[in-house]
DNA sequence: TATTGTTATACTCTATAACTATA
DNA sequence: TATAGTTATAGAGTATAACAATA
């Protein structure tokens, strides 16, 4: 099943190397994916302080105005503790607002500041373009078929308890 | 473009929260589905010493003996740093070979050794089982787009310079 | 001078536990 | 007693830089 995937060895035109079963394991070939998704990302975003995932944070927030923190956290798969030093953050940049409602006053409602939305609508058209740029290397066929595929996945597998 | 995406809340049937272009994304929505599977990975080999990243280099030397550390570090994307701490763990519990070659002694062979090429030859079917269950969500040929598109992605995406 | 591997170290991201306050 | 958020800290994974040996 499959064809033994052969990976570019050191020199661009050097040795292949085949990866036998490691070429049909999702799980490699996942973390491969990403560690280039990442490497692309911070190429096209360097210098502007901005990592995925707070963009991930803001963007969330703008399309869900209100959203708790801990309900955003679990959305992102990204931890109570660590959202609670980023979403600080974000308020000490003027970019979220964080109100505590009445009925429940554990809770912080996420909302975007003014500075917060011009960003992410200024980040938005540019996060798709690098996106496209990015994973060039995919015909636009094959890439929508790749993000259904992983949003079959990730709807379905990633619990949040 | 694209069904907007829903992802499950703080409750499996919660509140759904629409991410916009984030459900488009492929860096994003390749984030989420490698925490999957590397959280599926260490649920299922919990308590065997076993990381994704070690196994993927026993692997990659069983098939490919005497292949250069270097060549080694550079197409499963580890830096040659933390390969040789690796490498040398792996010395240490008898599992593979280094052999200084003649022609060129700064450079090092890896190949297994007899219980090295043990352990992969017995990992090697519960690994390509596990990532089928991790994956079930998927169908067979669901799973099978999925790493087609993966593997072209990495092959001309992660540059080994 | 460039390459291979090694060592030591720093950094980032993520995880865990204890705490406060609210329910 | 349980939940939301916070804080501090620990740990894993990864990155960087200096070095020795060899080419």
């Amino acid at each position: 099943m499959g064809d033994p995937m052969q990976v570019p060895a050191a020199a661009p035109d050097g040795p292949r190397i085949n990866l036998g079963g490691l070429a049909d394991n999702t799980g490699f070939l996942l973390r491969l994916a990403q560690l280039h998704a990442f490497e692309a990302f911070f190429k096209a975003f360097e210098g502007r302080s901005l990592r995925p995932g707070e963009y991930a944070v803001l963007a969330a927030i703008r399309r869900n105005p209100g959203i708790r923190q801990g309900v955003l956290a679990g959305v992102l798969r990204i931890k109570r503790s660590n959202m609670a030093k980023m979403v600080r953050a974000f308020q000490d940049r003027g970019l979220v607002s964080g109100r505590v409602p009445d009925d429940d006053r554990r809770g912080v409602e996420l909302r975007l500041l003014g500075p917060g939305r011009a960003l992410v609508d200024r980040l938005e058209p540019e996060v798709a373009a690098h996106d496209r740029a990015a994973f060039a290397m995919l015909t636009g066929a094959e890439r929508a078929a790749l993000t259904a595929l992983l949003r079959k996945l990730v709807d379905t597998g990633t619990e949040t308890p």
